[in-house]
RNA sequence: UCCUUAGUAGCUCAGUUGGUUAGAGCGGCGGACUGUUAAUCCGUAGGUCGUAGGUUCAAGUCCUACCUGAGGAGCCA
């Protein structure tokens, strides 16, 4: 007699047969002479419910199982008198692993807040949202490399620690072996890192994508998918020091090509949580219902189901950054002086509300905006023929904003030189990067998804450090 | 980093214009109950009011600084 999963119990539900289980409890509640245990092993969102006779195990066994304490159980499945479940485990015998103290285990038989549990990340998974939440983010992995892996791209694990501060891509850690106390000084009186571990400065990486294109100019399909590193000041509800990327970088494709591929990549995982977390998501669906109650009639979002099939069925709507602002500014919105930053016309920094506006009232839909004023975006992205936009993308999802950003990338290596200079990006540092532009250069386009931000949308769950088993952020390094 | 807001029992919160001994619900513990579903009913313990200063006869309540959380903004994924 082998353990059995809890899932596949109650999928099966086979009345009758002699089974073992392990888990945590949930609860237990009975009477003088019975007593119900609810037992969840994390394979799935519901309990198996235990029946102990109180004279058959005593009550100082009995008192053994609280919430929290790991068991074994071995006894026979019957079908439930109880209206909660159909079936339920007859206890033979019961072995109390691990107790947990009532007085001193903090997740009790109770609605908890959010920011409480937070504390108390390690211990967390032990609540049905959070176990919900981690099952959906495992899922959304796996069809990660499931999507690309049909497609014909390779994943490639590009380097987390890196000496280029030449991304571009925001502040960075830097990690060093010195004595931080005492550190070998040059005679300029700066710190000396030609004595440090790589004889460079070294930090960690804030995208594998300058890497992950060098691959794509070889592999022609290749996709990335690690954490990446920002120490910027950042304290929102939408941002980690410490986040997990997905960028997919494909050789000969234009931006067109470059959208086709994150819309369809997009619906793609939407749909695989929908067939294989529909469980998981009435769960968080019926968690979020509850608490949309609360606030007032027209702040309600909509229902997390419903949302995820509306975005899985409906085309995105694709507006470049010029024609966003003509819409921006002609709306009655901006005419009446409701945006804090008015548009004024070309130019103009788009604001979280005007994408909000865009997607929510506009178009009411996912929006891929592109071809955005070159001032305001990287050095790599390609210059189209007005001189004045790049052949950038951004997706802009309902509550979460940017989900996606990509481009084209800039395969001239004269224009891309002058770029560099423009920006103020050092040559002397990137000249590997450089290389695929003087040998086999190509036209190629590719971006970055933002995993954590995908799950905010796809588990309904609005706190960035709610969807990633434990957040990095400013102040915060626990666990 | 900026703006707003909050920090009182294990958790979620109430605490009036500053005024005697700090309150509730849930959870815990003890008891009752012949099958419960966040069980129910009765009883009970539990607090240096975020930290440090200050104002006052008197501070949970007012002021200042700091710490931490939340919401929003910027930066972005």
């Amino acid at each position: 007699m082998k353990n059995l999963r809890i899932v596949d119990i109650l999928k099966l539900g086979q009345v009758g047969a002699e089974i073992t289980v392990k888990g945590w409890v949930r609860t237990r509640r009975g009477s003088k002479n019975v007593s119900f245990i609810a037992l969840n092993d994390g394979s799935t969102n519901h309990n198996l419910q235990v029946v102990a006779e109180v004279e058959a195990f005593g009550e100082e066994l009995l008192k053994l199982i609280n919430t929290g304490a790991a068991i074994g159980v071995t006894g026979k499945l019957v079908e439930s008198t109880g209206s909660g479940q159909s079936v339920e485990l007859q206890a033979a015998s019961i072995e109390v692993i691990g107790g947990a103290d009532p007085e001193k285990y903090p997740i009790q038989p109770k609605r908890h807040s959010l920011e409480f549990l937070r504390e108390v990340a390690h211990l967390r998974p032990r609540t049905a949202t959070f176990s919900a939440i981690f099952r959906i983010r495992h899922a959304m992995i796996f069809a990660i490399h499931n999507f690309f892996n049909d497609r014909g791209f390779y994943n490639v694990h590009t380097p987390i620690i890196t000496s280029s501060d030449a991304e571009g891509a925001g502040e960075m850690f830097r990690i060093s072996t010195l004595d931080a106390k005492n550190p070998p000084l040059t005679e300029e009186g700066d710190v000396d890192f030609s004595q440090d571990f790589f004889g460079k400065a070294a930090n960690l990486t804030v995208s594998g994508q300058l890497e992950g294109e060098l691959f794509a100019m070889a592999l022609s399909r290749i996709y990335t998918f690690g954490p990446t590193f920002r120490a910027e000041n950042s304290n929102t509800s939408r941002h980690l020091a410490e986040f997990w990327m997905i960028e997919p970088e494909v050789a000969f494709f234009d931006l067109n090509d470059n959208m086709d591929l994150a819309e369809e990549f997009l619906k793609y995982l939407i749909n695989y949580a929908l067939e294989h977390c529909m469980d998981d998501l009435l769960f968080l669906s019926s968690r979020l219902t509850e608490e949309e109650k609360n606030k007032p009639a027209d702040q309600r979002s909509m229902e997390l189901i419903e949302k995820l099939r509306f975005v899985a069925e409906n085309d995105f709507v694709r507006l470049t950054y010029t024609d966003a602002i003509e819409i921006l500014k002609n709306s009655k919105q901006n005419k009446k002086g409701k945006f804090q930053y008015p548009i004024t016309g070309y130019g103009t920094d788009l604001q979280s509300e005007h994408e909000r506006f865009l997607v929510e009232v506009e178009f009411k839909k996912p929006v891929i905006l592109t071809n955005y004023p070159k001032e305001i975006k990287a050095f790599y992205m390609r210059l189209d023929d007005n001189g004045k936009t790049v052949s950038a993308m951004d997706v802009l999802f309902p509550q979460i904003g940017e989900i996606i950003g990509g481009s084209q990338r800039e395969e001239r290596l004269d224009i891309l030189e002058s770029r560099m200079e423009e920006m103020h990006i050092p040559k002397e540092d990137l000249e590997w990067y450089l290389d695929t532009r003087r040998f086999g250069g190509c036209p190629h386009a590719g971006f970055g998804l933002g995993f954590e931000r995908l799950l905010l949308f796809v588990t309904g769950m609005t706190n960035i450090r709610d969807v990633i088993p434990f957040a990095r952020t400013p102040k915060n390094c626990e666990f």
